[in-house]
DNA sequence: CATGAAAGCCATGGTAA
DNA sequence: TTACCATGGCTTTCATG
């Protein structure tokens, strides 16, 4: 973990906010030259700080406006089993997040859909048919209260 | 909600996977011309499809690696006490996600924190100090299995 | 040693045919 | 769709504190 100073910090918190900004202006915003903003930012990426820069996409415009929170539980603890269950994770694009917990179930996931009934297909030809899952729960969100992919820095 | 062609999908695609890639690539990659591109992208940002481009960052490298899930209910269900909860929510950088939700909590949060400490101070001192919240329940990660910004087109 | 100013190259976005 | 052009951003150099 690099330790990171006033400069750097506005960096980073403009680049999350708007990852197509210039040199020129991120410079003049943070307060430093436009080449030493290039050089951090250099220095930023080759620590891991800084990923990728992505577009992001209104759900509701392309019909994936309904979020689904699933909890699942696996029926070993093997690794094979944890494995096979993490790689159909991977697999399935509307699977956006999912963590590994602890509590009273295994994952928690997050599943974006177009409606109710594309979720059932999911949970019944998808889900509670692989191999490695025990059972599941799943919660309707009625809102997306906040969405950010800016972390506080 | 616009309809989209083959193209158009593949667009998002593309620009969800990489904010930065140029207009001769994309063309390259989604089999049309530049200029092809350049319109159906502004338009796509007219109809409210494409939203903004940003930087991810890597939360372990800033120290914002520990992510903890918390269900929370209201102690009354008028209209100013959540949209007072709703605020909160908003004006809290370390909470990232927060869905209204359907079944035995009113809210689940994403909330990234550096430590569990840090965790402990957050909900002693701000969310069950909070006048809407009657009470929560957390559940921590133990690991990040999948993130992503991209929606399934 | 990192920074800021300056300048050139080149790729890019936008336009016209 | 293809070709072109001008804009301006990226990158390097160099002097400075």
């Amino acid at each position: 973990m690099k330790d990171l100073d006033a400069i750097d910090r506005r960096i980073i918190k403009a680049l999350q906010e708007d990852g197509t900004i210039t040199h020129n202006d991120l410079a003049e915003r943070v307060g430093a030259s436009s080449a030493s903003c290039w050089r951090r930012i250099k220095a930023l990426e080759a620590a891991g700080v800084l990923g990728r820069t992505v577009r992001l996409v209104n759900p509701q415009a392309i019909g994936r406006g309904v979020n689904v929170m699933c909890n699942v539980r696996m029926n070993s603890y093997t690794l094979d089993v944890r494995q096979a269950f993490e790689k159909f994770v991977r697999d399935r694009a509307e699977i956006i997040e999912c963590f590994s917990m602890s509590g009273d179930w295994d994952y928690l996931m997050r599943v974006v859909v177009p409606d109710v009934e594309a979720y059932n297909h999911f949970m019944m030809h998808s889900l509670l048919n692989h191999p490695s899952v025990a059972g599941a729960s799943s919660h309707f969100a009625l809102a997306h209260t906040k969405y950010s992919t800016a972390l506080p820095v």
